[in-house]
DNA sequence: CCTCGGCGATCAGGACCCGCATAGTCCGTC
DNA sequence: GACGGACTATGCGGGTCCTGATCGCCGAGG
């Protein structure tokens, strides 16, 4: 588990980072605001444990900026104060937890643990069409139950295909979606592909060609 | 309230359990640290003040001890020295708090209360998968029952990939996860410590590949 | 009938991915 | 300072996957 820890008393980012690497987590530090919002904007951290008051750039406003980006990092907000002012305007803010020093370590471990439990990723929605499934999160695909195996460029095609449900998609626009921007655009890659996924599929027409435009998912028949 | 004072210096012991008693709670005493290890066995202590250095066995044992074995038992250790050292080894041993000698007799009232108030930790939850179980709070393994001992890194690695409830995760999110901000992006060390995971878990099939894009815990087998 | 563009299909080379063994480094312990 | 455990770098072998080249089919248009 990733933490990030933005705090500005040295003494104390020692204890804490020292202890949490510990319990088997890792953690990396921001000794300023400026540095806690570089860090978080690279990583993926699944919890913040952040001071509120920083330097250069204040807690409460880092707290405001990551609910703002929607972001799924948990935050659990440090104050040497415990006044009900405080805390109310730490959670309002967006804050998930609230810590006052002085705190036990036992305490705050077990709050990080809590909050990592509830940053669980929204259930993933899986993409049909007639006994087709796929799920995007398991890159898992199945035909009438039947599991069917891709590869990654087969199941990108495919995953493309779905999500258009059922509008044409140009073979360009396949280039872009399961390569990359650099594709060369005069390869013929996503023919070959093509070819093997309907293969693999078992029914060829499942996927439709539009002669000139492109393709997509056939009408249910 | 049931207390247990370990602390080897009569004096301040005779002091301790008098005034603790005076104030309502039920002290029992253990004058080293092999009686307070047996006398903890047999108790269910609410809190336990601790000092750090006993004879016979080491007061940093006791603590180790009590938190492996998921006991309530709150700890409030004792110490001579206020170094920082001491301070993040003892509360990293998984002590809930800390005084320093000498201290005021109020001082260690107003903690133990503090102690015994604090809620009790919610039923730590087990991430499972099949017959495979881990408590992220106790840092431990269990397949079908017996135990696996693993390191810190495949740890992580299982714990990752089971909070991910069998969505795919790829070698760069493990690395996110479970390394720190020095993980160099193009190690394999990911590779290498999947190998020994899946040896130690038994059946090497219960994680799985997928190619391209990452690992995933697999179906039920 | 011929031509041509668009597409399906095949194949082989090579790039890439992954599992794994080995050896080296680092660090805490005795 | 020796030792052992954990972590990491390197390298190899085997397999999979991608992709460019190529050919053939088909329908449209002249």
């Amino acid at each position: 588990m990733r933490v990030l820890i933005a705090e500005d008393e040295e003494d104390l980012v020692e204890i804490l980072s020292e202890g949490l690497r510990r319990e088997g987590m890792a953690v990396d530090v921001a000794l300023d605001g400026a540095a806690a919002l570089e860090l978080l904007a690279i990583n993926a951290y699944k919890v913040l444990i952040l001071d509120r008051y920083l330097p250069l750039v204040h807690g409460d406003d880092i707290c405001r900026d990551l609910v703002a980006a929607g972001s799924q990092t948990r935050i659990l907000m440090l104050t040497a104060s415990g006044s009900t002012h405080d805390r109310v305007s730490g959670l309002t803010l967006g804050a998930d937890d609230y810590l006052t020093k002085p705190f036990a370590f036992a305490e705050l471990v077990a709050r990080i643990r809590a909050l990592a439990r509830r940053a669980q990723p929204p259930i993933p929605p899986l993409l049909t069409h007639a006994d087709l499934t796929l799920d995007p999160a398991r890159r898992i695909v199945e035909r009438a139950g039947q599991r069917v195996f891709l590869t990654p460029k087969e199941f990108a095609i495919l995953e493309t295909l779905l999500s258009a449900r059922g509008a044409v998609v140009s073979n360009g626009d396949l280039l872009e979606q399961a390569w990359d921007a650099h594709a060369d655009p005069f390869t013929n890659t996503v023919r070959v592909t093509m070819v093997r996924l309907r293969r693999k599929l078992g029914s060829p027409q499942l996927i439709e060609t539009v002669t000139g435009a492109g393709y997509r998912m056939a009408e249910v028949i």
